[in-house]
DNA sequence: GAGGTCGTCACCCGGGCGGGTGAACGTGGT
DNA sequence: ACCACGTTCACCCGCCCGGGTGACGACCTC
């Protein structure tokens, strides 16, 4: 899995070490993954923690390019860890590799999402675990392939993130966009005037001139445009 | 990325050669790429084409058991040609990799959905492609991390595929959700009673019993609950 | 057979909704 | 200066919608 990126990685970090920090609640795991990245001419372990707790901190301190996290750990799991690594001030987040003992799938959308560039399983050779520093190192990303396996099935089950419809969009003005995702909430139109600080009238006007310019018969026609072009979405 | 699964199947494929059809319209790929995987002792190159029209065809032949595939090809590009070996009959198909000059993101989605199981760019290694194959072969899956990377990108994106809520599903009966699918698709009473053969009155009678049972008020808020639980979702 | 749930349908009533028309004000373009 | 457009608001009207009540048959449980 070498690429031109991966190639260029390599020899910029041959001037500079990529720095790791490694977390892990087992002593063997941060030793032994300690030992094999270290002993790369292109790495240097810079720290370790046992403990998610201690992981904001030492990412302050120790400045690391990648950080391998353990997904599962006593009293801050990687996961939270992960998350509040992202949620530090600046902008020069590390990146972060989760590993798991087995197959975890239920937290591989969690922990992507919480900011993961990787998902390593610990039966991971010497080989698989440099290549995939060096590969999120260089602001790729790289997941075990039976992971992958899992993320593309429920990618591919999943509708396509909908850019709001320009058919749609274009032919409404900004005032009745906005009165568009309130009705798309389902209030009334003496709620969306509440809502407004407008006279119930002028909603009416509003919404009338939404279902003229759309082709549309009522309000619930409008609610269901608003989820289909993706102005509004579910999940709220 | 080894893992026990591609250990069992680099094992398995001693006695039984991974099967292997290319298909790419540049004669130096299909030579090159043939040649070196036919020299793996586990792999088997037992066809080529030059072109997406012959794949099927070619697919029922020779029963390969990975299909390498360009993207982009004259006449029947390689999405197309994916589609058509996913929508032979039986459910024998073969894996299917995807392959690419360039970065070509607007097409993973496709590709995956189309059924690919893997996304290499043309200038993987030997070692790449090779292990790209046995990954496949084992059932599992392998992009290239820059694909990885748009992927997630694009993955953490997407709202959580919904199950619909329980909440909602155990509340009503088998038809108030027939009714309440219909609803969510913005047509009034009347068109209900017509689409389902029954009596206006009876349509109102089921929706007053949404509306009871799950506390709303209106239609429009049975088009949100519809869309937010899962019921329905956008994208037809 | 009694009781419960579900699906079907009827009548009545009140209210929110949508359609039509008109108008005022401000902004921006030519 | 003029017009177009967007935003705001008013009055009137017709009607679909939602609420209440009641009913009938089918099915299932006990």
């Amino acid at each position: 899995m070498s690429n031109p990126s991966t190639v260029s990685t390599a020899g910029f970090s041959a001037a500079h070490p990529i720095r790791i920090l490694i977390v892990d609640d087992q002593a063997m795991v941060r030793q032994g993954f300690g030992a094999l990245l270290d002993a790369q001419e292109d790495m240097s372990v810079v720290g370790s923690a046992a403990d998610g707790s201690e992981v904001v901190d030492l990412v302050r301190t120790t400045r690391p390019d990648v950080v391998l996290m353990d997904i599962r750990m006593p009293r801050v799991n990687g996961l939270d860890a992960t998350r509040a690594v992202f949620a530090m001030p600046g902008d020069q987040h590390p990146r972060v590799i989760m590993l798991t003992t087995f197959d975890a799938d239920e937290y591989v959308f969690a922990a992507l999402q919480a900011g993961a560039s990787g998902f390593l399983l610990k039966d991971a050779t010497a080989e698989d675990l440099a290549g995939a520093v060096r590969v999120v190192a260089g602001g790729e990303a790289l997941l075990a392939p039976s992971i992958t396996q899992k993320l593309i099935a429920d990618y591919v089950s999943r509708p396509a993130a909908r850019t709001p419809d320009t058919r749609v969009l274009g032919a409404l003005t900004e005032r009745e966009l906005d009165v568009m995702r309130l009705v798309a909430t389902g209030r009334s139109n003496a709620e969306l005037a509440a809502e407004l600080f407008l006279s119930e009238q002028t909603i009416k006007t509003h919404v009338s001139r939404i279902l003229a310019k759309l082709g549309l018969r009522d309000r619930t026609q409008i609610v269901v445009t608003a989820y289909e072009s993706g102005l509004v979405s579910a999940g709220s």
